[in-house]
DNA sequence: TTGAAAGCGTTACCAA
DNA sequence: TTGGTAACGCTTTCAA
């Protein structure tokens, strides 16, 4: 076991005191001349600085927490990935954790993660309202993606415009006839930011159209209980009243739809139209395509990191910034003549 | 800043030394008496234990560093999302670094997350006969994924069978009467655990049939790129020399596959039947159903952290575990027949 | 069974 | 500009 080379060794090699040697390391003092001695001496020597002695020394660690709703889902499972290579980007360690669908969870989680001193959190928030966030937020930068944290001020956000989403969608689908539109929404409340139920009346008021709500349990692996639940609501025994598109907010559900739609011989898009509301890879390869709305993952990723890094390194103030939506079409048609 | 209770506060408050308080707290010593007073007394005051200030004492963390090839992957995002789960369900967190394709990469994190203090490493090694692998699993239990690291000895491994999943994959092509067949691989040498081509071969000699290599850039996000290099080999001019289906190493390589169909205008499984050997989701709703070679990711998870805890707390002997595949057939059809 | 004291490897404050 | 020295909060060895 080859002993660690620690920063009394740096300093006994260039004969000066281990504070000395930490600072010019570091380049926070020292004159040119030790600066260059002592950086020298620790390179030959293959020092390298403790992270673990250094975040309790200092109480920072540069790495950031990460933690999700839950992975299971497959737009939340890309985001934490890219989050964690851009943070890795940026010289940061991402230790990354996942709530699995648990609001309690997320509160433990978060205990642990805080101890681990991260220099900030990026948070998919599973209950945006829960009271801890609001001290969390007061002691180290926090951005939440997709909520805002009303109870913590001082955290910044990354939101998407669900209302343009909206709109595009509900334009996209009233334009091609849609009269009887399903909206698929998961079964947990909606939030301040992501109004579901608001927009949904809104927008079936302002298009005269007709719209059922779906709410189903969170991304689960078991195809079935997904198809279940959609099961009953695309198939009305009067055919004029059964929906003629599927509105999913979330791509996992619309997966679901369409393998609902296989089981129960429902063409698509021949007899229904399925539109998904994030942008998961491969939408251009199910079935014949799957419109969706667009968010731009790489703007979300880099609108959270910047502006956490920012508050980090540079004590910048943390802000609400907004993703704007694309509407992608890819397989959706016309409605089906009434017969 | 509400200040953080330490173990000197409980030690004060039940009257005991710190030293007693941390060894009661872990159940390693003191009369029941007194484990229980010290417990009661921590769980009243709300104390919870420093993990860094435990990692710098102790060297250990309770943490496990994930490091894998490429996130861009899906599989490998998949089983990184999934290892991490695991891991926090046995309490420990998991800290992921993506080495993102780069060999060299890969070193240098490895250093970065070795100063850590991780418990455990599991890994899906870019380069398996890198030589700091050695080094590292004497100092810490290690498990590769995918491949043995076979510069050291002592550290664990989770391997597919792949000669019996190339088995499946040419019988059932064979059987489905294809005599050509393209089959879609990384660019990168292939490995001891992985000899693709040494399969190849031999399945296609087994069986009688024309194999054509195609070596394509690792999962990449331009779909162009992938489609180019792809295009060659899937329009040989002479239509009797063109495969009649495509076996693909990875289900990226097999989404892409499908893309270069689309613009090829290549009827998939008509004109090409496609073949992928992982088992993303949704293989069931690509075009008509994408066969595809399962692995069982729960079992793959599995075999990886149990083996890798049991090293870690119990000292256990890390060992080679293999994944036995399964066919699951869709969308795939019978040769066309010769024109 | 309990406790005192010496680390673990840094950083940060305050003098020199 | 530099250096002592005291944290940081815990574990561990060695004595009592």
């Amino acid at each position: 076991m080859p002993k660690r080379i620690t920063l009394q060794d740096v300093a006994d090699a260039v004969g000066l005191a281990p504070a000395t040697v930490s600072y010019a390391l570091r380049g926070e003092r020292g004159s040119d001349e030790t600066v260059r001695r002592v950086r020298q001496t620790a390179e030959t020597l293959g020092y390298q600085v403790d992270p673990v002695a250094r975040a309790l020394a200092s109480g920072r660690s540069r790495t950031v927490a990460v933690l999700c709703g839950s992975t299971r889902d497959l737009w939340q499972q890309s985001l934490a990935a890219r989050l964690a290579r851009a943070l890795m980007a940026e010289g940061r360690h991402a230790i990354v954790a996942d709530a699995d669908g648990g609001p309690d969870r997320e509160e433990e989680l978060l205990a642990m993660l805080r101890d681990q001193r991260p220099d900030g959190f990026l948070v998919a928030p599973l209950d945006p309202f829960a009271p801890q966030w609001e001290a969390l937020a007061r002691q180290v930068p926090v951005v939440a993606i997709g909520d805002r944290l009303s109870r913590a001020p001082s955290a910044g956000s990354v939101v998407f415009d669900n209302a343009s989403g909206f709109r595009l969608v509900f334009d996209h689908l009233a334009s091609l006839g849609h009269q009887r539109i399903a909206v698929v929404l998961p079964q947990r409340p909606s939030t301040p930011d992501r109004p579901a139920e608001r927009l949904v009346a809104a927008e079936a008021k302002r298009h005269g159209v007709v719209t059922t709500l779906v709410r189903t349990p969170p991304a689960t692996s078991d195809p079935d209980t997904m198809t279940d639940h959609l099961a009953s609501a695309l198939t009305d025994p009067d055919a004029r009243k059964r929906p003629t598109a599927a509105f999913c907010l979330t791509d996992s559900f619309a997966f679901g739809v369409l393998r609902a739609a296989n089981r129960l011989r429902l063409a698509v898009p021949g007899d229904l139209s399925v539109v998904g509301f994030e942008d998961v890879e491969f939408a251009d390869l199910a079935g014949h395509g799957l419109t969706t709305v667009s968010w731009g993952r790489e703007a979300v990723v880099d609108a959270a990191v910047s502006q956490l890094l920012a508050a980090v390194d540079a004590d910048a103030p943390l802000e609400t910034r907004t993703i704007t939506p694309t509407l992608v079409v890819r397989g959706t048609t016309a409605a089906p003549a009434e017969s």
